[in-house]
DNA sequence: CTTGGAATGTCAACAAGGCTGACGTATTCT
DNA sequence: AGAATACGTCAGCCTTGTTGACATTCCAAG
């Protein structure tokens, strides 16, 4: 009685009108802009972009990371990563260190400013998601969570999963 | 019992590490690209973008709205839609009338044409939607619901509340 | 030891889609 | 009559994505 979709709650087929993914699909349309325009306005400051802020993000996730492994979480082009990590390096934020075992490779960290940095937009990102989840309840989080694991493609979902690894 | 993140399901405050929250990023940032993915492959073979997309997808929503609704809906400058727009009318997608009331309005509809393309972009878009909804059950969309709207700003809360009012 | 392929970096050119600023025109409101 | 509104448009700029071509460096296989 407490559902709104279906009467048989949880798992089994359910009833999902047009209507009903529609608003799906609208509350994640607007919900993202939510979600990007705090980090976006303190980028916005100090000439940065959405891409500077991913690569940020995920440095400090998978410290010494490759190119290549950021590459394919990114889901862009060398040249691309490449020419916001080159001004990331440049700025100081981020320190490319060659691969002691295969020397092809870039290892790249944060350097003190950069994890300065990320920690400003994370901590204005993760205010906003902290929010959202006292708002909805502890129950709505792990649906959130249920659905857009769901929603993932294949080969993200792979990158999710390592990523929530090593946290463990 | 059937919790993972807090003894006290549902209201009240939770208990939300550092890493919880970041995993929540991630997820966003992971399944908003799945929830783009097959309309922008649509698209890519008409010569058509992600601007577009919204054009057609809220001009099918409410049919008739304004050019300065549609601008506050996607939150972009009238230029920046406009370019947009200008193609979707030029290639008889979109058909502009001027307002009977107030002639300097101008009321946007879709064709024939225009309703097939949007058909095919939600038909995809809802398929994943659907596929996600079923793996996950309805409890959690009803929590994934819950926590996007929580995550909205004010405006683009308003604006889903309209959207939402009218298919009922 | 040479050679093929992988990983990386870099140059150039281009496109989509944001933005600002300025201006014109029709229409409506005060 | 004059101000404000709705819309369109021109011009120019920025970010971030794309392709294509090419150099370098290194590993590994023959």
């Amino acid at each position: 009685m407490a559902e709104g979709t279906s009467p048989q709650g949880g798992q089994g087929l359910l009833f999902l009108t047009d209507e009903q993914l529609r608003k799906g699909i609208e509350a994640m349309f607007f919900a993202y802009r939510g979600f990007t325009a705090d980090p976006d306005r303190i980028l916005a400051e100090k000439d940065y972009g959405r891409a500077h802020h991913r690569a940020i993000h995920f440095i400090h996730r998978s410290p010494g990371t490759t190119v290549n492994n950021l590459l394919s979480i990114l889901g862009v082009t060398k040249q691309s990563l490449n020419r916001v990590l080159r001004t990331l390096v440049d700025d100081g934020l981020v320190r490319s260190e060659v691969g002691r075992v295969d020397k092809r490779e870039r290892h790249l960290f944060l350097t003190e400013a950069g994890a300065a940095l990320e920690r400003e937009l994370s901590d204005a990102q993760r205010d906003r998601m902290r929010a959202a989840y006292r708002a909805a309840g502890s129950e709505a989080v792990a649906g959130f969570r249920k659905v857009l694991e769901a929603m993932m493609d294949e080969d993200m979902r792979r990158h999710y999963e390592t990523l929530k690894d090593r946290g463990r």
